[in-house]
DNA sequence: ATTGACATTGAACGTGCGTTCAACGAGGTT
DNA sequence: AACCTCGTTGAACGCACGTTCAATGTCAAT
C-alpha cells in the first residue's frame, strides 16, 4: 500500500543495513536487488527509487562498511614508553591481525569487493583508499624504527616498511580465510617475532609479553 | 554443419584454451558458455556436450591452469653452497615473488577463483591444494634455518616459517595487483632483507647480491 | 550399401536478473 | 475540500544466462 512512510535518509539506512545482512549471509554473489528489498521489507522498485542502480547500491554499501568498521587505524600514534620501536611495530601488526580475524565475515566481503574492483574503477578507488589508510597506520612506528638505527635502515622508507607490514597481514588473512585449520595466525605472529627481533635473551621476554596479551579466535 | 570432426580429447583441449583466453581477457565474470563457445569457434551445445555443466568447465579450467603453470615449486630442494639458510629462504621468496608478478593475469584469475572457492567446495579444495604446494616449496629452507640455530628457533616449526613466507608473498601480490603504482615489490623485498638479515656489514653485500639478480616488471 | 555410434548444430525453454513505469495513497499546503 | 508532492507498490519488460533436445551430417564397421 503506497503512501509516504519514512524520510529518505531513514529508508536509505534501513536498506543499507538490510543489504549488509544479505551480503554477510550470501556474499556479493547473492546480493540481488530483490533479495535486499525482501530483507528490508520493501519492494524492489522502492530500492531503485532510493539508490539509482545496483552499482550505486554496491558502492554505497562499501562506503557504509568502510565508515562503519573495518580499519582500526588512527590510534597508536605515539610510542609506548620503554618499548623498542620494532617491538612497537610488531605489537601494532599483532593487534591489527587479531582484529581482522575477528571480523572474518567482513574481510571475506572485502575480498569480494577487491575482486569486483579489478573491473570497476569506482570500487577500485574506494578499496585503494581503504588500504592506504590501513598502511598509513604503520607509518609512525616504521618511522621510529628507521630513526632509531639510521645507518642500518638508510635505504628504507617508512612507506616501504608499512607496505611490508600490510602485506604480511593481508597474506595472513588470505590464508586464514581459505584454510583456517592449517594456518594459525598466532603461530605466524610468533614466527615473525623470532625472525625479526634480535636474538638476545632479554628480547625474548618482550616477545612473550607482546605475543600473549591478545586472544585469537 | 554437424558431423564428427575431432576426437574428444582434442576438442576438450581446444575449448579449455579458448576458455582461458576469455577468462584472461574478461575474468570469471565474463566467462559465459556462449563466450567460450564463440571464442573456440563451436556451438554452445557442443561445449556442454564435452563439459557436463558450467561448473564442470570452471573446475576443469582451474585444474588446467594449475597444471599448466602458476606454482614454480619443486626446485631449490638443496641449499646452494656457502649461502646462509636465511639468505637461501629469502632468495626463494624473492624468486617466487618475481615469478608471480610476471604472470599478473593468471594471479588475478586465481583470486577470482579464490573468491569463488569461498562458496564452492570443489574449487576451494583445488585452491587449498595449490596453496599448500606453494607453501611446501619453502619448507626445506625453513627447516635448514631452524636446524642452524636450534636454540633460537626452538618454538618454531618449518611449517610456520613457510606459512609466513607464503603470507608475505600473497600480501605483496594483493597490493601489487590493486595498486601497482604505489606498491613496489622490489622495495618490499629489500625491506624484508634489512629487517631479517643480521645487521653486520658483511651481510649487506649478500643482500645486494640476492636482491639484484632478478628483474621486476 | 546399410547401419550405428557420435560429434555437432540451432533453436528453443525456463529462469533470474536489473530496470521501468503507471497507478496509488498518505502527508502537507492552499 | 481540493491539490500537489513524493514515497511506495506490483506488474511488466527485456535481456543474458545455463541448459535441453530433436535433427543432422560424418565416420567407421559391417
Amino acid at each position: 500500500m503506497p503512501g509516504r512512510k519514512a524520510p529518505e535518509s531513514v529508508r536509505r539506512d534501513e536498506i543499507l543495513r538490510a543489504a549488509y545482512r544479505v551480503a554477510a549471509r550470501d556474499r556479493l554473489g547473492g546480493l540481488t536487488i530483490r533479495a535486499v528489498a525482501t530483507e528490508a521489507g520493501v519492494s524492489a522498485g522502492l530500492l531503485l527509487f532510493h539508490f539509482e542502480s545496483k552499482d550505486g547500491l554496491l558502492i554505497d554499501l562499501l562506503d557504509w562498511m568502510l565508515s562503519h568498521t573495518i580499519v582500526a587505524g588512527e590510534f597508536h600514534q605515539r610510542a609506548p614508553a620503554g618499548l623498542p620501536p620494532i617491538a612497537w611495530l610488531l605489537s601494532i601488526v599483532e593487534r591489527d591481525l587479531a582484529h581482522l580475524l575477528k571480523q572474518r565475515e567482513r574481510v571475506e566481503l572485502f575480498y569480494d569487493y577487491w575482486v569486483l574492483g579489478t573491473r570497476h574503477p569506482v570500487i577500485r578507488r574506494l578499496i585503494r583508499r581503504a588500504l592506504h589508510r590501513y598502511r598509513d597506520a604503520f607509518r609512525p612506528a616504521a618511522h621510529a624504527i628507521i630513526a632509531s638505527q639510521p645507518e642500518r635502515y638508510a635505504q628504507l622508507t617508512a612507506d616501504d616498511l608499512a607496505g611490508v607490514c600490510a602485506a604480511f597481514i593481508e597474506g595472513c588473512a588470505t590464508q586464514t580465510i581459505l584454510d583456517p585449520s592449517r594456518f594459525n595466525a598466532q603461530r605466524a605472529m610468533v614466527t615473525l617475532h623470532a625472525l625479526i627481533l634480535p636474538s638476545a635473551g632479554a628480547d625474548t621476554s618482550s616477545l612473550a609479553h607482546v605475543a600473549s596479551h591478545i586472544t585469537y579466535p
